[in-house]
RNA sequence: GGAGGAAUGGCAGAGCGGUUUAAUGCACCGGUCUUGAAAACCGACGUGGUGAAAGCCACCGGGGGUUCGAAUCCCUCUUCCUCCGCCA
């Protein structure tokens, strides 16, 4: 959620950032907003007036009361139960207004940072670092990683049918042991890096999916029990970075890194087709996540350290692999800047995304009111967070592209956590 | 699921209807003293709204109510603790 003092103060900024994002009617919500919240001071105000004004007459009630003076009392006592009266139409009135004005100001998207492109579509992301080698080339009998993946046992997409749905692939044997593998290689890598690896709940209530912006945003996006009025996480950003709601932290704890893995439940209503096979779009998948509280001078030096760690971790695995960074169009909701991570997938011969990095600024730390002491009283944090990494389509690459006649390679880094160097066909 | 108890500032812990502008202690911060440190002493010491400021207002787990006046009384929800039941 966007910082009132913000939309007052640089109106002209963030106008201009939320044009690269094609935001309708922008300028008349921000107008309408500070409307609102002129009206709701001037409610306040006149309301606290006879606030103090009911404190003020009370205490001299019990003065006389003490006295033994009944009679004025009594008089007095009058007088602020027509105050009263006030103080309830007040206080309804502003109720009102702030709800009308939490309603507008959750529909406008964060701010994109000025070096985000202007565009509609992914079409139009910026290609930030590409690939410097030679793309993979594989022999026309390369197959798909979900052929590879029945040849050699890697995950059956048929029990996921039967025991859940379309989407849930179970993965076996060596497969398991593969995805039991990333898992931890990731997690080592981040814990060396400097984060502290936790494990939060995987379901989440409504106040903790409100504060990092899935609500309302992307109601449909989360799995819901409603019995409960729980939320499925769709990533482990959304408990991370909410074990820091309502926290005021000492300046010298900054940044704090945290990381975590947790399978991730999207229900990606309305995806299907040629593009969504196999492992390209599922329901639920494993993914170990890093996320970083900053100083907001220090955020984009940091999301910069998060890009070179991810690349990192894909240099190791092997992968090709690009950075894009989105355009205003494609960006996030709460985003101010993203990058996307994509490898190569050499037999479908197509990019997969398998990390977005972002910098959300304030726009998260404003709902999760999570500040740190500044030089000038309690200021909001920034946040960030990114994946690192993500299974499935990490999995499919390394299939796809390390497919050979004698098996599929593992990586040098994999060999002690699968204690193999490869996979092997299985009947 | 059942019965009882509890929830107050970073922590501990008073307060049970009206000088509470939330006592006191510890921690933290500034200062005096000291060669330095400790001790002692002095001072500052929660969050938010509004305002140029003084000030005013709200917040004692959340919500609602009683009252001229609520941390304090009532209702309700949540969480934690103790015991019972069930259970990986």
């Amino acid at each position: 959620m966007l910082l009132l003092q913000t939309l007052r103060d640089e109106k002209d900024r963030v106008l201009t950032g939320l044009a690269k994002r094609q935001v309708a009617d922008a300028e008349a919500t921000i107008d309408r907003i500070i409307a609102l919240d002129d009206r709701r001071k001037a409610t306040q105000t006149s309301n606290d007036e006879k606030l103090a004004e009911r404190n003020t007459i009370s205490r001299q009630v019990g003065e006389l009361m003490k006295a033994g003076k009944r009679e004025e009392g009594a008089a007095l006592r009058d007088r602020v139960n027509e105050i009263k009266e006030g103080i309830a139409a007040g206080e309804a009135e502003l109720n009102q207004i702030k709800e009308e004005l939490e309603e507008a100001l959750l529909t406008l998207p964060n701010v994109p940072h000025p070096l985000v492109p202007a565009g509609v579509t992914e079409d139009d992301n910026e290609v930030f670092r590409p690939f410097a080698g030679e793309l993979p080339v594989l022999p026309d009998t390369a197959k798909p990683h979900w052929e590879l993946a029945e040849e050699y046992k890697i995950f059956d997409l048929e029990l996921g049918v039967k025991t859940t749905g379309a989407g849930f692939p179970v993965f076996t044997g060596q497969g398991a042991r593969l995805a039991r593998g990333l898992v931890n290689f990731f997690l080592d890598r981040n814990t060396a890096a400097g984060y502290t690896e936790f494990q939060p709940p995987l379901l989440v209530n409504e106040a903790t999916a409100r504060a990092t912006g899935q609500l309302p945003d992307k109601e449909g996006q989360m799995y819901h029990c409603t019995q409960d009025d729980f939320y499925l996480i769709p990533t482990a950003e959304v408990p991370l970075t909410n074990l820091y709601r309502d926290v005021i932290l000492d300046p010298e704890e900054l940044p704090i890194k945290l990381t975590g893995y947790t399978p991730c439940f999207r229900r990606e209503a309305g995806s299907y087709g040629a593009h969504v096979r196999g492992l390209n779009r599922v329901h639920q998948f494993d993914k170990v996540e890093v996320v970083q509280l900053a100083h907001p001078e220090k955020s984009y030096e940091i999301l910069d350290e998060m890009v070179a760690h991810i690349g990192g971790l894909l240099d190791e695995l092997g992968l090709p692999f690009r950075i894009l960074r989105l355009c205003g169009g494609d960006l996030g909701f709460t985003s101010a800047m993203t990058f996307d991570f994509e490898v190569w997938s050499a037999a479908q011969k197509r990019w997969l995304e398998v990390s977005s990095v972002s910098c959300f600024e304030t726009f998260q730390s404003n709902r999760l009111k999570l500040r740190y002491r500044g030089e000038n009283g309690n200021e909001l944090a920034h946040t960030l967070n990114g994946s690192a990494l993500a299974l499935p389509r990490i999995i499919a690459a390394l299939l796809e592209n390390n497919q050979t006649d004698e098996g599929i390679t593992l990586p040098e880094v994999l060999h002690s956590y699968l204690g193999m160097t490869k996979l092997e066909k299985k009947q």
